[in-house]
DNA sequence: CATCTTTACGATAGCGCTAATGTTGGGCTA
DNA sequence: TAGCCCAACATTAGCGCTATCGTAAAGATG
């Protein structure tokens, strides 16, 4: 067989035009099925194209159409698995639209977060979903000034004026608090990390409003139990779990005795549980507790836990229709705030 | 201040050109720090550049020097933590030499793994990071044909002829097996995955070879217990779990009373857990049991579970650097094969 | 002061593709 | 059979960038 590609490595439209005897235009015209073709040629074009091994190139197709297919995730990382899911679904949902997903990582960090950015915005993306570190906006105004289509997810940044998909917060604490309040706890301990995200805010504020709901007194000091920041969010570890574990002793053992702990994520659970069986404190019986997150393992604590599902796929798949839609245009100009109520599951470590 | 891009969302090359009043080939060269221009108009030509918001069209950039800079990753589902590690590891090793990573999953599906194969060569990737789905390997060779690097992590396709980096199962189930071993455990079971894997052979052969070094039976209906392959991979779910509480159950239930379990996943271990707990046979006392993988879980079991660390992140740089040396010409020509020996952690669930 | 070199830039071409516009010839109608 | 239409192709141009070569002016050299 006759080298047709010139010693290049793929072999281009124009090789194909010269095998075929016609011209380049024809080629793309009979590959992509638009009309101008007769049925036999476009059949014989297709069947070439086939038994040269015939890639279209991308970078000269994305060039001339604008666009490369291609949307942008940025996430703090995917060990955390509400982020693996929503990537996950993402993938999943851009890949059934015919679109290939550019994952960037931020890892917790702003300075990481604007080198993404600035990757993504080098990266020719049609959009971008992304779940912001920090509470600083400006470093997404190049995003918006690039005319580069954004949905944010998890966490809120009012300012952009950008689409806005996440599960309820707040919905999600009164659920947890009011569970175990029903079950007639007085003295409800919230266990929950120390950092200043919009998210946590909202839980505490949540977790304060249905204690006062039922007419219990809130006083930070005793109620709140704060879990110092994540130190790496490389790999997936288990520090959410130690460090619980090192609050929750501290608290126990300055003879606290709350009938009831709420947590912000369920690796707290799985320390505050060591914690309490070493001081051969029970759960259910001496103390509720409840997580949140449903991780895997959850069902198979002892107790099982129960916890909160978070709708991580639905908000995946809301904001990655959005987006497309945003894309190609068929969107209306609103601006959209939803926020997904989380489904309550209820197994031992709260029933009595 | 006039509109310099006639309308264009973003300034081009040329609209800086006009501007400044040099040609577009001397920005280029003042931006990409290349010589023929003097300190003074680069200086001039950069400040520019920022205050008109400049980004290099990579379309165009790509078609002319032939590479996007960006490596693929195909895997089969994120919400593995094994692949989580993995693909976070190639995102920050990537991206650090300046590539971005495009993320494709297949789900464990042949059909998927196809679909992603062909995304991955319609997406113009300088080169391909892939765990492959299954064991033929033909789905792979339009990759190879198309003169894309690729470099298999987890499982091997040695007909491919291409690198290949991984933990190394059979080293990790003789550490484990041997662990119980070197306990006095004379009955030991392996409960595994049912999937005609590379992996898992490897792992029931090494198995095997450990109980007959030790001079004990290997007989597959005595010392194997196999759970069906998960259903889903879309999320993280416990399905894992789930099927290993029923396999052991099943086994418990038909009277055998092995005096330790290594498992193939330490999903599994959960659902042995719990079948024990329920039969009151108590861990490690009544019998030891192994895990394999060190998920973030398994230090907070009850006792703390004993189990191999697997070293996906250093696979991953390994596999990264490889791929990156091929994309760039420095590697050898020599076909790499590497398995990485897992660690061994001992906690209480193999203590006496 | 003629010649050579160097610096700083401009002019041109082309990467591979698609959109828009031409061109041809065969079939149809009146 | 003149006139028209339309299917099936060709021709041309251009997306935004970089590489290559060309050139004018300034400086170096004897």
């Amino acid at each position: 067989m006759a080298d047709v590609t010139n010693g290049r490595r793929q072999p281009t439209l124009q090789d194909l035009a010269n095998v075929v005897g016609l011209t380049a235009n024809t080629i793309s015209r009979a590959l992509n099925d638009r009309p101008g073709v007769s049925a036999t040629t476009r059949a014989l074009i297709k069947a070439e194209a086939e038994r040269l091994g015939y890639v279209p190139n991308v970078h000269a197709r994305s060039l001339v159409l604008g666009s490369r297919k291609t949307i942008g995730v940025i996430v703090t990382n995917i060990s955390n698995p509400f982020f693996s899911d929503l990537v996950s679904e993402v993938e999943l949902q851009a890949q059934e639209a015919g679109y290939t997903v550019l994952l960037l990582l931020s890892y917790e960090s702003a300075e990481r977060e604007r080198d993404a950015i600035d990757r993504a915005l080098r990266s020719g993306l049609d959009g971008l979903i992304a779940a912001p570190v920090q509470e600083r906006f400006n470093a997404w105004t190049p995003v918006i000034k690039a005319g580069i289509p954004l949905v944010l997810v998890s966490r809120e940044l009012p300012e952009l004026g950008v689409d806005f998909y996440s599960t309820d917060n707040e919905a999600g604490i009164r659920l947890t608090t009011d569970a175990v309040l029903a079950l007639g706890a007085k003295d409800v301990v919230l266990l929950d990390e120390d950092m200043p995200f919009s998210t946590i805010r909202l839980r505490i504020e949540g977790f304060r409003r249905s204690l006062e709901r039922h007419g219990l007194p809130f006083d930070p000091r005793h109620q709140l139990a704060l879990v110092p920041p994540a130190r790496s969010f490389r790999v997936s570890q288990s520090w959410h779990a130690d460090d619980a574990y090192r609050v929750a002793s501290d608290l126990l053992d300055r003879g606290r005795r709350p009938d009831a702990f709420v947590v912000g994520d369920d690796y707290y659970a799985l320390g505050l549980y060591r914690a309490l069986r070493e001081r051969r404190i029970r759960v259910p019986d001496d103390v509720l507790v409840m997580g949140w997150g449903n991780h895997p393992f959850t069902r198979f604590m002892e107790p099982p836990l129960s916890t909160l599902l978070l709708p991580f796929q639905e908000v995946a798949r809301r904001a990655t229709r959005r987006l497309l839609d945003r894309i190609q245009g068929t969107a209306d100009d609103q601006i959209i705030t939803e926020r997904i109520v989380p489904e309550l599951i209820i197994r031992a470590s709260t029933t009595r």
